[in-house]
DNA sequence: ATATATTTTTAGACAAGACTAAAAATTATT
DNA sequence: AATAATTTTTAGTCTTGTCTAAAAATATAT
């Protein structure tokens, strides 16, 4: 069984390296945790002995199979909450991600089958994030960033880079959402901002806007 | 805010008063948490500072206004919850409450609002248990042990005064549930138990049931 | 009412998890 | 390759919540 804090650190390791494919750093960690590189050194020892990860010293860490299955676990309750805070409990998607965080803890593997049940075995959380299987595993759908569309390119919003709530707020105020079709009308080379079409109505969006936004061609 | 922990002394001391109308003994506590005397009079200078018990060395503690809504909170949480496992999860009633203790904690007014409102603002959980409402109070329905019905007495069944797995499981395997009617044949005097009568058949129940189970006539 | 038993508090210690400051190792620079 | 800059680890401290053992207060019994 693991603490809260050790949980936290394996989800950590597990996100940073779905995007490393190298050691992971103590600072890196100690970044995305706020906290201090020393204090992520003592808790990876920790986590060394318990088995979840492999450490050598100034060589950063890596999760070791056990270490993944339990982040991956960990992941899941918190995707899976999120659909039901959104599906059945009036949340919007931009209010869940710190219910979720604490929720992600809670330890019933009756409670969370229950819930996948009860939401009808969800693939996908409300910011279009994969939803990992008992086991682990995750199937990531084809995606691109809609900075990576070319002018007249199609597509339909599958998926958020960053989930931050004035990300997701300012999304809803342009009437953004989860699944809906849009087409690059233009694309201006010197600032990377585009022009789209959504809903029959012309948008325009800066470059950071669609550098977190996901299309599926 | 409080701690985990400082919310499980809350809720200790809570519902030790419910049944004492006196100071709580640091003895009392430490008992129900299974923790030592000395633990608790650690922790109770802490409540103290945070003005949620009155606390007079050597004369036990007693909950403040605010000391007593927020445990009512804790509670509440804890028996909404027990109704949502049990409701909508499919969990018996035997298997809510090590879950609930842990649901209990999580902090979100938002959500708990949408789990009341999502169960149809129930008013009792699984056990029979009020629900406190938002401001702490809780409507105790009129009700009595089994074991002070009289010959020939009738009521039904409102509730349980030992919540643990086994009497719930027991109970289960006798076909008692709330809402069941049941009309007492026999009372023995010698070591009160009694025979009753429950859906048409005849059932012997033992003076330490009888004294666990709550009946409104 | 005094002695005895029980309860409660205090004092000191420990583990978990975090921090600061300093030392050690690694990486980058010239 | 030697020095400088950066990263990581170590050493020592702090807080929270717990514990044991001893002291102090209260309750009980003769």
């Amino acid at each position: 069984m693991f603490t809260l804090s050790e949980e936290n650190y394996l989800k950590t390791i597990y996100h940073l390296e779905l995007d490393a494919d190298k050691g992971i750093s103590t600072n890196a960690i100690a970044k995305k945790l706020e906290t201090k590189a020393s204090s992520v050194t003592d808790m990876i020892k920790k986590l060394s002995d318990k088995e979840v990860v492999v450490y050598k010293k100034y060589k950063g860490v890596t999760l070791t199979e056990l270490g993944k299955k339990t982040a991956a676990n960990i992941v899941r309750k918190h995707r899976l909450w999120e659909v039901f805070l959104v599906e059945k409990l009036n949340f919007s998607w931009d209010e869940v991600h710190d219910v979720a965080e604490q929720l992600e803890h809670i330890k019933s593997p009756k409670l969370i089958d229950q819930i996948d049940a009860f939401l009808g075995f969800p693939t996908h959380d409300p910011h279009g994030d994969p939803i990992p299987d008992k086991d682990g595993n995750l199937k990531t759908i084809e995606k691109s960033l809609l900075s990576t569309l070319l002018k007249n390119e199609s597509g339909i919003c599958v998926g958020v880079n960053d989930s931050s709530s004035e990300f997701l707020k300012f999304l809803d105020k342009k009437g953004i959402t989860l699944g809906k079709q849009l087409t690059v009308l233009e694309k201006e080379d010197f600032d990377g901002s585009l022009s789209i079409l959504i809903d029959g109505e012309k948008l325009s969006i800066s470059n950071k806007i669609a550098n977190n936004l996901y299309i599926q061609k």
